[in-house]
DNA sequence: GCTCTGTTGATAATGATTGTCAAAACCATT
DNA sequence: AATGGTTTTGACAATCATTATCAACAGAGC
């Protein structure tokens, strides 16, 4: 049976509560710094779980690091991520979806996944760096 | 001053050998296979140098490595990769290239990156598979 | 052949993630 | 509220890919 620990909670509030994309490590550190006692392995295995239930993102930042985000809806969707503050916007793209399962049936695929993301500078920090 | 070893070149050549994304790893055990005695630290440099240079792609796995490939041309395009055999389909798609383009704009977004790749089975492991 | 300088490679270091396992927490039941 | 069967936790070790270190080595030009 699964069941509702404060840790689990945590997890997921602490998921809410951010805005854009964070890794493992920082969420772990954002909750010790909160003053909870949460352990690291712990952070790990509730974002995996939340990342199974479809409750959170996960993708890889360039570095090779995997970055979770709270998800709003469990549809098919992608992402506008500001690669320097973060900040996600989520993005429906029919028209990527029906390109990604035309050309790999052309080229005799199947089972098509598709990762797609678009990183850029959002307007903040586009101002920020001018 | 850029040099000529013979390491780089057993790295290139063994790329070049390579149908699909091969790990950093997984070509230096194949160039050991091969009687070469060349070290793990150099095989990482040369793919890196290699991937600067922009003879050679390389993207992350779901599951964290960083996969390299030959690349036949220096434009800029997409891959449709097979996740059983690694055999990899270089694919173009101006349509995409507008579409990520535009919805960075529409957010505000700029210097937009993107991150672009198809994974399913080819047709002969799919074949494989039933 | 000689020297200078970029390159190599064995190994240690790093950093994220996962495995381990006894102790603690959860929840239905008494 | 106490009990008992399980699940979850968390400190720590282990793993895995990758990067840094640095002495020995090998190109390139003289």
């Amino acid at each position: 049976m699964k069941r509702n620990t404060w840790q689990r909670e945590a997890v997921r509030g602490a998921l809410d509560a951010n805005d854009g994309f964070i890794s493992a490590q920082a969420l772990h550190s954002a909750l010790h710094a909160t003053g909870s006692p949460i352990g690291l392995a712990t952070v790990y295995r509730a974002l995996a779980d939340l990342a199974v239930e479809g409750d959170a993102d996960s993708l890889q930042s360039p570095e090779g690091e995997s970055l979770y985000r709270a998800c709003s809806t469990n549809l098919h969707h992608h992402h506008l991520i500001c690669r320097n503050c973060g900040l996600t916007v989520e993005i429906e793209a029919d028209a990527v979806e029906r390109w990604a399962k035309d050309v790999a049936g052309q080229n005799g695929f199947t089972q098509a996944a598709h990762v797609v993301d678009v990183f850029g500078l959002c307007a903040t920090c586009t101002a920020k760096a001018a």
